[in-house]
DNA sequence: CGCCAGGTGCTGA
DNA sequence: TCAGCACATGGC
């Protein structure tokens, strides 16, 4: 569910929770059976362990954090429809990249998008006879013309990223530096990327930089927020993410996933418990 | 054809 | 601050 939960645009499903997917330079496969998760790669057992560890935040009190956030009957719906779920921790500038390609845009084709920037311009990283790659580093994405961008469907985002990748490489944007800064001066910097507005900052910000209060409003959260919280009625994304702040608390950015989720595979309807209560009208 | 998709930048009230 | 609009692309 998390790996196919729109935080990650390439990991792939090899068969009944099964996934393979690139962290780094290696091929990881990850298999999930019950309450135990096989991960094979490339690398030495306690390397490999660390590193899915590591992206998977094994470390964390999961039941904690999402009890922490459970603070009303209505997102107690879609934690209950997406137990389990986690918020991983992806390289930033890979979700840099990734999150400036979504923007108006739906997770097929942006997973199409990645896929072919990968294959054009990463490291190709062979695995048991098949071809795999990485993703492209800053300073490659950087050289190119935006043109070589739009021919694999980039669109009027193809500039965007081109751009971003020349700020990170320059350090004019130092992800590094980033990284240790607190969540409101985070995102001020982040903001400065052209094609990274306020719904992409805090993608990048929960899913790359562990963030947890940023809470992403793209449409499917408009709409399950404004089902559940609003009356139905049209509110601006800054309205619905100052609200969620104050509502979940600083956590809140678990809730979003999960009501992300829970909206877009339709994990709450029927009887969605909306402001008037359960109803059963038509 | 029109609408939609993990929106953003720009413009004008 | 807010609404309205253009913007590439592909699926339906």
């Amino acid at each position: 569910m998390t790996l196919g939960s729109g935080q990650v645009f390439r990991w792939k499903s090899r068969g009944a929770k099964r996934f393979c997917g690139v962290l780094g330079r290696s091929v990881f496969f990850l298999q999930q059976n019950l309450l135990l998760l096989h991960a094979q790669a490339d690398l030495p057992a306690d390397e490999l362990r660390l590193r899915v560890q590591y992206f998977l935040r094994s470390g964390e009190d999961w039941p904690g954090l999402w009890k922490s956030v459970d603070v009303d009957p209505r997102i107690h719906a879609a934690l209950s429809a997406t137990r389990g779920l986690r918020i991983l921790k992806q390289d930033p500038w890979e979700s840099l990249a990734s999150f400036i390609a979504s923007s108006n845009n739906n997770i097929v084709r942006i997973e199409g998008m990645i896929d072919r920037l990968c294959r054009a311009f990463g490291a190709a990283i062979p695995h048991r006879g098949e071809i795999h790659f990485a993703f492209p580093r800053p300073e490659s994405l950087s050289q190119l013309h935006p043109d070589a961008l739009r021919r694999i469907g980039f669109g009027y985002r193809a500039p965007y990223l081109v751009e971003a990748a020349r700020q990170v490489d320059s350090g004019e944007i130092p992800l590094q530096a980033i990284a240790r800064m607190p969540y409101a001066q985070a995102r001020e910097t982040l903001l400065k990327v052209e094609g990274v507005g306020d719904k992409v900052v805090d993608c990048v910000l929960l899913f790359g930089f562990g963030h947890f209060e940023a809470f992403p409003v793209d449409v499917w959260v408009s709409r399950i927020m404004r089902k559940l919280y609003f009356r139905n009625r049209k509110v601006p994304d800054r309205k619905v993410r100052t609200f969620a702040r104050r509502h979940f608390g600083p956590r809140c950015g678990l809730a979003q996933q999960a009501l992300f989720h829970a909206a877009r595979c339709e994990l709450l309807e029927p009887n969605l418990p909306g402001v008037h209560g359960a109803s059963m009208d038509g």
